[in-house]
DNA sequence: GCGTAATCGAGACGGTACGTCTTGTCTTTAG
DNA sequence: CTAAAGACAAGACGTACCGTCTCGATTACGC
């Protein structure tokens, strides 16, 4: 698709690429999002400081990269029921977020991308966008099986659901049981339901 | 037995104390939290840097003393509906999380007690205790009234909610529109009630 | 002899006393000069740091008084040549200068004397004036044995042997040899002797 | 072999090297060693801590070398007598350590090389071995004239003179009147002469 | 095949924050 | 008034990281 070459000079190394998202990946898990810095990174990966900021602004950046570019573009859920495809849904965010790269690096992540203002306008796109979509989705089917109704407000919906996961999972550290995705779906499904 | 250890030496000037919460206030209102740095609160303080050290273990204890403890202990919301109390302390969870300190504090804040284990178990204590406390209240009331079963799980619904207004209004920045709490407490307490 | 009552209140203990200079030679010892602090001092002798202060000015004070208060008031030595005397004169110094304490106090000693005006003007008189009463009484026998001038320069003369001994000893350290008096006197003596 | 190791990175701004050590200079003299920091070397260079660090190991390296690389490389006198190549010797010791920069630091430098096992075994190598250098010639030629034993000690000697000159100078602050070195002179040669 | 130019690893650079230490003073209670 | 305890303001310590820069050395492309 389209790589425009403007390649004058020696193009970058794939292999420095590949090795700096590992070892970021690899530092966040072993010591944490806020000990990861970028020079330790650049150590590990073999490479200078100056690859890594050349490819990335910085930290918060990089770890989301790392971390979050494994969003296997899981097709949305279909079990015939709201609730169900909820649960489903909900399953995969709780399975993201508990990760251990995506564990570590949450809160320190969502806390920097919070503090720039370019990066907070990226939140929602970078972090819950794949989400949305696939809510879009599963609301589509829920309108058109007369479940809930057409104006339900997605974006709420889904603040809703991530945030519980968020603080239930990342920030308090609960062991995600296995109800959690259940019973979560089953009180906003119902919450959200026509009758 | 009645020997009592901190009546020997000096004792700490409260003024000190008033003095370094009010700086660190106005310094994570002004720069950020990542940017409010001990030495910084302190020289605002006209305090030298032990004095902090000497009453916070860090940042982190610091700033949330500093923000969190306008805990203005309102009593538990009784309007008569699960609906309605959930809106009211909805509310309060928005204004609180929305007021400029806390906002400007709340993720980096979250993100510091989340990396530190001592600190990560007093997450649930130290932030959400107060309004679990009302929730109870609001909960035992609604049990009461026959609107929702007595083993609905108060810390499931607290993180839900939390969680909610965090990523709503914390990390999404979306301004707190004036329908917010009501729109959330619908759906949550439609979600929870027995019928 | 004498000690006025000048007492309202409570009378210093003189055991402090006795314990702070022995906690300041046991530090100096220990851990070297620029390493004993004021607070550590008080503390190893159980006593509160205005104890210290209350008698003496700060460090230098306190560790030249723990640590060359031993001056015992040596006889002025009568070999009955002015090489013997010296000789006599030199291996007291150098025993004094090679003290475990007096070894390890004396170069951090000088440095914040001679960095203090006040104190300055005191290290002749302070550190000195003993052994200059004895090399004064010295010279009058050899001058009367017709051995040196009447104006041979005390003041130069000490400064020598004291400067020698010093750098000698105490800077580089060397092990004091048993015949390093004697050379030093003989070279000193021949040097200031009238023939 | 061949593989010049140094040649990698970034290389050292050598401006950076002449600005600290200008600022150290500077310092000494105008606060005096003591009150000279690193932190304020640095930021009088307009430079980061981590560059003086780099260069030096401490403050005693970095002073040393501000304060004592004016080894001016002042060949051996050669007046045709021990007693006037010693006053000569002496009278650019005098001056050496009379200077501003040099008087100033000397007595602090001389105890944290003392206190530092590593830099005391310097201080002879550091300090004395110009000196010592052009005694051992002034010694040379003594020898061939027949006016002193060839084993005359040369260390005890250099001990006598730089320690009879940094207390009379640099301690006891003496302004070094200009018989100073040659009185000094006249009783070592007298001293150490063979007849 | 030759220059131009971007990239590479390495590491120096000016800043700034860290959390601890020491200094000399001050303030409490106890004697 | 002294004593022990310890708080206090100030500021230095040496380390870590930040993001930028400057090296010499590669490695591609367009000519």
């Amino acid at each position: 698709m389209s790589s425009f070459p403007s390649s004058r000079g020696r193009p970058r190394d794939p292999r420095s690429h590949e090795a700096i998202v590992s070892a970021a990946t690899e530092l966040v898990i072993e010591v944490g999002y806020a000990a990861t810095s970028i020079g330790a990174v650049a150590a590990r990966a073999g490479v200078g400081k100056d690859t890594v900021y050349r490819r990335w602004r910085g930290k918060p950046e990089l770890v989301f990269e790392a971390v979050f570019t494994t969003t296997d573009h899981v097709p949305a859920p279909d079990t015939g029921t709201l609730a169900g495809d909820l649960t489903a849904l909900l399953r995969s965010l709780v399975e993201e977020f508990h990760a251990p790269a995506a564990a570590a690096a949450l809160p320190g992540l969502l806390a920097d991308f919070a503090a720039d203002p370019v990066l907070k306008a990226r939140i929602r796109s970078d972090f819950l966008a794949p989400s949305k979509e696939r809510l879009l989705i599963v609301f589509e089917r829920a309108v058109a099986r007369g479940e809930i109704a057409a104006d339900t407000p997605v974006d709420l919906v889904l603040d809703t659901l991530a945030g519980a996961v968020f603080f239930h999972v990342g920030l308090v550290g609960e062991r995600p049981d296995r109800q959690l995705a259940g019973r979560l779906a089953a009180v906003i499904a119902k919450g959200i339901e026509i009758r």
